[in-house]
DNA sequence: TAAGATTGATATGTCAATCTTC
DNA sequence: GAAGATTGACATATCAATCTTA
């Protein structure tokens, strides 16, 4: 067991300020989204990638891709989702497994409608704020540990096998 | 109305990895926490400044200033925090509105076998990637971005009143 | 009246178990 | 068996309403 290499205080400030910004924005940016559009951060989520793909669907598994949600969290939401009418499910043509995922008119609406609002708030709290460097900076971290975090995911698996 | 100025390319993948870093890191810090010692990000949250402080003991007030949670969401996790026998709570001596928050032995216990694994996750995630310029400048920016939502708030009172 | 705290209802996230199809 | 997806049970977070004391 090696002696624990306990955070100085500047490592120790950052994490701070780190959990606390992360929690102070994602409130804000939940508020924007409920109070002008009644849409959570996580029907946002979901509903932008829709959005953008070509025919307003996408499959389940894609949509978990591209979030890192889990299955279980993705079909809870999905269906959530449904019975306020912003999507439709029905199954995939291509693969009897799956299920595709498609945007209804009032799930594009309300992606349309949010969409100024929420990018707004995002310059003013975040975007904005920032200076080119720091953007690069900061989009450079954010990327380097994702990876981090991804490498250790699959040498688990691999280990497992 | 003015014209909705869109996140350019750069802006959007900070954003983005922002998002999918946030998540990725916090599933890990909660697995790590409850693997290892049986207790949630949340429940770390808590913990840490109680066993900071002097008395082992803090008011339900100020934990709330510290973490930036809401009354609401303090009172149902002590509750369950005490139910788990980590916390417990009595009245304040010097203010009857008031509830103060102790440590329990349990929950010291808890707090010095979890933080060797805790700081040794931190480390090997997030601030061992980093080098110290960009130590400094995520700080600033983390700041400059609760000051203004910070800010904001304030000036929302003020508004109110 | 405002501050401190709690509660109940509801929304959301996580885990393990399950089911179907590849 | 593995992949895609769903479900139920449980843990957690948020909102509005409430209660007590400053």
């Amino acid at each position: 067991m090696v002696e624990t290499r306990w955070l100085d205080e500047k490592e120790a400030r950052m994490w701070r300020s780190f959990h606390t910004m992360g929690r102070a924005l994602s409130r804000k940016m939940d508020q924007q989204l409920t109070n002008d559009s009644n849409l959570s951060s996580a029907d946002w989520e979901l509903l932008v990638p829709l959005s953008e793909s070509t025919e307003q669907q996408m499959r389940v598994r894609d949509l978990g891709r591209l979030t890192g949600w889990d299955r279980s969290r993705l079909s809870h939401h999905i269906r959530r989702m449904e019975s306020r009418g912003l999507v439709a499910r029905f199954d995939c043509p291509t693969d009897a497994r799956g299920t595709n995922v498609e945007l209804t008119p009032m799930g594009r609406h309300a992606v349309e409608g949010a969409a100024p609002g929420h990018v707004e708030t995002v310059r003013r709290y975040f975007v904005d704020l920032l200076s080119s460097e720091e953007i690069a900076t900061i989009t450079a971290v954010n990327e380097r540990i994702v990876a981090a975090l991804t490498d250790e995911d699959t040498e688990c698996e691999r280990e497992a096998i």
